[in-house]
RNA sequence: GGGCGGUUAGCUCAGUUGGCUAGAGCGCGUCUUUGACGUAGACGAGGUCAUAGGUUCGAAUCCUAUACCGCCCACCA
């Protein structure tokens, strides 16, 4: 292969991609000495398309692989695909209805299978693009989360707490989304600010009683009143002490209902009487546990009124019934009047519907236990979290997390393994057999319980199911995912993981925020603001997307897309790619790897101590998972340290064998970031042999300090010899002058190369003349014109007084006793290096100043 | 109501335990066809670190308060 001019990442991705599959390099080793280092990747959607989430979570997840491969760790990165059972069951009832079908023109087993080939059509669509990623994951352990070894372990740990007593089927109040026919976990609720109305409504009392002959209650949902079975006041409640106990006419019914003492009545609000609905509403519910009343269903699960509602309101929408209700209230002389007022009302977060409370019998996990021991574990520290604070939220959702519903009624997802006695309905098995729609057992009946497991219930357990195989890489290293999953998934992987395996599910945790679009926005398909990573990728390649979007980025944080960083990336790729061209070209002129002997090749201990440093900075960083710190650091070194100082200078030396070494460690660092086009280049190169992925991390090189300082010195010479090229009058070059000044004599050639002055004349003290440097050490001119001097004169002036106002904030400094004898010894001594420097340099200009 | 985060250059953001002249990318200005790269090179302009107090020899960094922005949780009869 050849370096073309540019860089062209589409032209040789795929082939290094195949290149490391085929060589079997994101296989774990086995190395008994070395570490082992385990990421799961959160596993995508099966049949989705990957976002620009993704993106983000594979890079970072992909860094740290192949940043612990190359330093020699056994290294495994799981990747997996989620059968997405919401999710996927959403895009596949919408796929129904334009087929003018619907779920209930089939049997659960049918839309099983239907999904299954639906979702196996698409499958490897998504795993396509994490290989253009770059996730360097092991595809042979790919898990799907509906794979054999994921439903069996699923089905052990609901029996375990099933024969713990974790597991109970109870008739409570769930999240129902009529239109998906599915109930919800809390979490998964969205709750919005909507305007809404509060109605007072009278109940009219049975026996008038101390005055009083009704009471008002306030709601916001006048339609679930034919529901209600009580109505509380605040047993401290002054007013109507003697009303407890007493009964209300429920208004458009014929019922009478007690009025009760419950803490739930908030005195101070409205009139401080409550409605009690217990069959529509979480608090209501539990007073009407509390206080053993019956619970009236008037809305079903269609989202219309039931027969419990009464013949008027009977199969009216919630809607409609509200305004029925509403308009016979008034025609009674009811109505008390209304109020605008904002409430939170819940919402289906894929279909935007209401959710409706709904009481339903499903399967609960009693997580009290579970969470305990998760925060027991987490007080301890035995997790670390990235950002730090993540780690205490979800302490304090885990104190307040009441029983998790896992019953799902979709048919797509992992069957929950229990039958029910056809002639006993209280009567539930654990059964394993749930191809079968029918069991027979001890001479009795049971039929399948036709509801799917909460994916999180599955998903929670992931790091111990895709480890499996492998227990020396359990508990993983870390948990890399968005930050919105940290309750719905983090929490439960831990809480599942110490009740199953008694051990935590990783030991570290990472949380990425949300990538929004390019004005900090959130990215939604209605707002059609969404960015492709695939198509970023074929734009710019895969290496700046990846540099790109963890540039700028820390933990835990939303953070905008930003084209500019892409390009930015896109352009280092390139510039490594010329930097690579550059020396290759270098090799072939002189491939024996003869230098040109000289002591003064300052420049090369120089490039070597600073990949020494930037060697030993990157490591701190990743382990602190600093991303966004380590781009910038190895953008730095390429850019501006690499190709602009050591590799100019190297054009005069030409020591390849130091510019083949220099560059395989730059090759080598950058991988974990950019992958695809370091692997190029070595593959490009002449002399490299294998593959990059599994090259060893470098040696740091055995550098002499003070040639790095003579650099740096003639650094400071040659910045300052361009910056006075640049501003004087004509920006134009003249030569450069100096008298016995060995740094400057042994490198004439070097200044003259990187300043384009036409000459660097070494001339007896007396005979220097022009403008001076303003450089401590050392005698240096610019030979220009007396005219242009003048011109300079102001420029100097200015520098002067600006350098004076230095000085002068040093020596307030040393002149503060309490400064000298508190701050640490070598800041106060560093401080007085800088005054004499600077005093120095005062002088010189004023000198010079006065010469012109 | 409870909690968390943010406010630093025109824009997007870094800045680890307080300590060099507060940084980067993009953008902006001037100059440059140099043994690779114009997706480039050189030089440069640009910041009262939201505000007000406090702690300290020293504060972008720690504390208190305020303002504004964002997020999460709970509740809202």
């Amino acid at each position: 292969m050849k370096f073309s001019k540019a860089y062209e990442p589409n032209e040789y991705e795929p082939d290094v991609y195949a290149l490391w599959e085929k060589s079997g390099a994101f296989k774990p080793t086995q190395n008994k000495k070395a570490d082992y280092y385990t990421i799961v990747m959160p596993p995508p959607n099966a049949n989705g398309n990957l976002h620009i989430g993704h993106g983000l979570t594979i890079a970072l997840e992909d860094i740290l692989t192949r940043y612990h491969r190359l330093i020699g760790d056994n290294t495994w990165y799981i990747p997996g695909a989620d059968h997405a059972g919401f999710e996927t069951w959403v895009v596949y009832e919408r796929f129904l209805e334009s087929q003018g079908k619907s779920r209930f023109d089939y049997t659960r087993d049918q839309l099983y299978t239907q999904v299954w080939n639906f979702v196996h059509e698409q499958r490897g669509n998504m795993e396509l693009q994490l290989r253009a990623l770059g996730a360097s994951c092991d595809w042979d352990s790919l898990t799907f989360t509906l794979d054999p070894k994921v439903t069996k372990t699923v089905y052990s740990t609901f029996k375990k707490l099933w024969d713990d007593g974790l597991i109970y089927r109870g008739e409570k109040l769930v999240n129902f989304c009529t239109k998906h026919q599915t109930a919800f976990a809390d979490i998964e609720v969205t709750y919005k600010d909507e305007a809404g109305k509060l109605w007072q409504i009278a109940y009219p009392l049975v026996e008038p009683t101390e005055g009083f002959d009704e009471l008002v209650v306030a709601t916001t949902r006048p339609e679930t009143m034919l529901g209600d079975t009580a109505i509380a006041v605040n047993p401290e409640d002054k007013r109507y002490q003697a009303l407890i106990g007493k009964k209300v006419q429920l208004p458009l019914t014929d019922r009478e209902i007690p009025i009760i003492a419950d803490e739930h009545a908030d005195m101070e609000y409205g009139t401080g009487v409550v409605k009690i609905t217990p069959a529509h509403d979480q608090n209501d519910y539990e007073v009407g546990q509390r206080h053993n009343l019956p619970m009236i269903t008037v809305i079903g699960f269609d989202g219309k009124m039931t027969e419990a509602a009464g013949a008027n309101y009977e199969n009216l929408t919630t809607e409609e019934a509200r305004k029925k209700v509403l308009k016979n209230l008034n025609e009674q002389g009811l109505l008390r009047g209304e109020e605008d007022i904002k409430h939170a009302v819940g919402h289906c977060y894929k279909c935007d519907t209401t959710i409706e409370p709904l009481l339903k019998e499903q399967w609960f996990v009693d997580v009290k236990p579970l969470a305990q021991r998760a925060i027991k574990v987490l007080k301890e520290g035995k997790i670390k979290f990235h950002p730090a604070s993540k780690k205490q939220v979800l302490i304090n959702y885990l104190e307040q997390l009441k029983d998790w519903n896992i019953s799902r009624q979709i048919p797509w997802g992992i069957p929950i393994p229990a039958f029910q006695n056809i002639d006993d309905p209280t009567d539930w098995i654990f059964d394993e057999r749930v191809e079968q729609f029918e069991i027979k057992k001890n001479g009795k009946t049971y039929v399948r319980d036709e509801d799917t497991f909460d994916t999180w219930f599955s998903s929670g357990q992931w790091p111990y199911i895709t480890t499996s195989d492998r227990k020396e890489h359990f508990p993983t290293s870390v948990m890399e995912t968005g930050a919105d999953l940290l309750f719905q998934w983090v929490g439960r992987m831990i809480m599942l993981s110490l009740y199953v395996t008694n051990d935590v599910p990783f030991k570290e945790v990472y949380m990425h925020g949300m990538v929004l679009d390019e004005k900090g926005q959130k990215m939604s398909k209605s707002k059609g603001n969404v960015i492709n990573p695939i198509e970023i990728v074929s734009q710019y390649g895969s290496d700046a997307l990846r540099l790109g979007l963890i540039a700028s980025r820390s933990a835990g944080v939303n953070q905008a897309f930003s084209t500019s960083k892409v390009i930015a990336s896109r352009n280092l790729c390139n510039k490594l790619w010329n930097i690579s061209r550059l020396i290759q070209q270098m090799v072939d002129e002189n491939p024996k790897g003869n230098k040109q002997l000289t002591i003064d090749n300052y420049s090369e201990d120089w490039i070597c101590f600073h990949l020494n440093q930037a060697n030993k900075e990157l490591q701190k960083l990743l382990a602190s998972y600093r991303f966004a710190e380590a781009g910038d650091l190895l953008y730095d070194l390429i850019w501006n340290k690499y190709a602009d100082w050591f590799l100019e200078s190297e054009k005069l030396w030409k020591d390849t064998t130091l510019l083949k070494s220099t560059l395989e460690q730059v090759l080598i660092m950058l991988h974990p970031f950019a992958p695809f086009v370091t692997e190029t280049i070595w593959q490009t190169l002449s002399w490299t042999e294998g593959i990059l992925i599994t090259q060893k991390w470098p040696e740091l090189y055995k550098v002499d300090t003070k040639r790095v300082k003579k650099f740096d010195e003639l650094k400071d010479i040659i910045a300052n010899i361009r910056s006075h090229f640049q501003s004087l009058p004509g920006a134009q070059a003249y030569p450069v002058a100096f008298d016995d000044d060995p740094l400057v004599y042994a490198n004439q050639l070097l200044i003259q190369h990187l300043t384009k002055a036409p000459s660097v004349p070494k001339l007896p003290t007396e005979e220097l003349s022009g403008l001076r440097l303003a450089i401590p050490g050392h005698n240096i001119y610019l030979q220009i014109p007396e005219k242009v001097l003048n011109q300079h004169k102001e420029n100097l002036e200015e520098r002067i007084l600006k350098l004076g106002q230095e000085i002068n904030t040093l020596n307030a400094r040393l002149d503060n006793p309490r400064y000298v004898e508190k701050a640490p010894k070598e800041l106060v001594e560093e401080t007085r290096e800088q005054l004499a420097t600077k005093q120095n340099l005062l002088e010189k200009m004023k000198a010079e100043l006065q010469l012109i």
